[in-house]
DNA sequence: TATTGTTATACTCTATAACTATA
DNA sequence: TATAGTTATAGAGTATAACAATA
């Protein structure tokens, strides 16, 4: 049986293109909110839902435990989250966004769902119906 | 208008998610053959064509020009490229892959493709052709 | 003077391990 | 002793600038 897509390019390579235009779309956002990569990973994260531990936001962002806690403490800084001891336990920090995190996740999240949609703009909107479906499959499948 | 897709997760996130998928599923088969990402990037940028710069070499796979002189020393020791001056402007060093290194990178190709094949295997063959096309469509957009 | 490739330097990002405070 | 969080250190990756050879 012939492969059809047997002369395509490589699936990684395209994804790295296409990745690279993504954040050089976004980029501007950010930086127009004064918020990192990793600062807006963290605000999504948390408006999903609240978190336990820092762990496990380091986890449910894929990063490392370390690597978050000067993004936190900038984020508690701003006030855009709260970090407080879990008086049950008090080597937790319970975490969750403020009404001003809330607010400010917000405003980015949308500037960044324009700045998406006009990449996917040359799209049909059957193709990026699909295009976003089968993405999103993607993405969840088990590390 | 309403926007049916305003409750979809971030570009980003996926494409960030896919991409760590991807590259878990491709480092097995990169440290088997003791490849490099950006060695097999070098070598399907010169197995498409013979390049006549480095730095037309780096501009094509997107990197710094400084930072492809290491890998092409390796792979250039391991005779996997030929990196010879031009007779006609001995400023330039002309670029393209030997025998060894065609049949090396055409190994990996062929490993990397399986792989890639396996990650999309859960999609329908519909899905898998629309993703594909609508992803070399984007990853091909100006930068 | 401009260009190709190279080397040197510094800077950022990331991972590892050691430390503290609680349990 | 085990765990959550923190700090310190070192390593990899990357970008910038200075340099050598050639045009």
């Amino acid at each position: 049986m012939p492969d059809p897509d047997r002369d395509r390019p490589d699936l990684g390579a395209m994804i790295v293109r296409f990745g690279r235009a993504l954040i050089a779309a976004e980029r501007p956002v950010l930086a127009a909110h004064d918020v990192s990569m990793w600062g807006y990973a963290v605000l999504s994260a948390l408006a999903d839902e609240p978190m336990r531990t820092q762990a496990a936001l380091a986890r449910a962002i894929g990063a490392d435990k370390t690597r978050i806690i000067g993004i936190l403490d900038e984020l508690q800084e701003r006030a855009l989250i709260e970090r407080e001891p879990d008086p049950e336990d008090r080597r937790v920090r319970l975490l969750r966004l403020t009404p001003a995190g809330r607010h400010l996740y917000a405003s980015v999240r949308a500037e960044i769902h324009a700045a998406e949609e006009r990449l996917l703009g040359g799209l049909t909107l059957a193709d990026k119906g699909v295009f976003l479906r089968v993405l999103q499959q993607l993405s969840h499948e088990p590390d």
